[in-house]
DNA sequence: GCTGAAATGTAAGGTTATAACATAGCGATC
DNA sequence: GATCGCTATGTTATAACCTTACATTTCAGC
């Protein structure tokens, strides 16, 4: 199970909801699955889901998956490098990992161009290890 | 406009449309979008764009961009490197790069943890030098 | 207690993508 | 040239994802 730093963050109602469903999945879950998940405690529509996502994306809580339409809590407390996320086909597994140089090349090639980035989406599909794709 | 390399991949009539709206678009499109300008070449279904479109990504001819929920053609031939696209959110244009180094370094930091890479997904958002970042 | 900002509730609707099933085209084989 | 099998296509319906618009509630700060 994931960390839940909802504590530090002061988080109201309806996000504590959010962070804590997704902090006890072990994989990303989609805006729906969650409001399914969340209809026990009171949650009836797919904006209150959707609402408490993007505050908890604001403060960094939460991170989405874009190639998945899914959300996932985020790893740690903070982090300033862009984070990579790798996505196991198989299993659904997704981990996240942190890498100073690549984020430093991602700059680098764009701003060749002269393109100022912003914000950086990096995900990479595959096969985790438990999955082995050299062990079919 | 792009280039457009249909002739070497002997693509269906449907493919065919969908290629050329593509390759004559100045930005990604998304399918309801690409619908539209094929309705009057006869597409009639959401369904058609969707196949067409999967062919095409399959052939390596079209990417989709996972943060747009669009399509765009490929910048060129045949490319061995996972693309890097840079995203300007003012005016809408993509710019697609290749980078080795930033290729590699993916591998390495998913491979770290007995990952095994299949597919790539890179997109940068940010501003392109014509909308100029600095000088608003 | 009053007020203003933020959070929440609720209904409706828009966009994006897929499932399921039927039909048509076309080359290979007999 | 009839049949088979594969691929592409057509059509309808529906699932999945996200947003707009507007009313109501909560709550910190005065």
């Amino acid at each position: 199970m994931k960390k839940d730093n909802s504590a530090k963050h002061s988080l109201t109602k309806n996000q504590s909801l959010v962070m804590q469903a997704l902090a006890e999945a072990d994989q990303p879950l989609g805006a729906y699955e969650l409001l399914n998940r969340l209809q026990p405690s009171g949650f009836k529509a797919p904006l209150q889901v959707y609402r408490a996502l993007d505050q908890l994306v604001e403060k960094g809580l939460v991170h989405r998956l874009e190639s998945l339409n899914a959300w996932t809590a985020c790893c740690e407390d903070q982090h300033s490098y862009t984070p990579v996320f790798a996505i196991c086909d198989d299993c659904g597994n997704v981990t996240e990992h942190f890498d100073e140089q690549l984020a430093g090349n991602i700059e680098k090639v764009t701003k060749r161009s002269g393109f100022t980035p912003d914000r950086s989406i990096i995900e990479i599909h595959g096969q985790c290890d438990d999955c082995g794709a050299g062990t079919p």
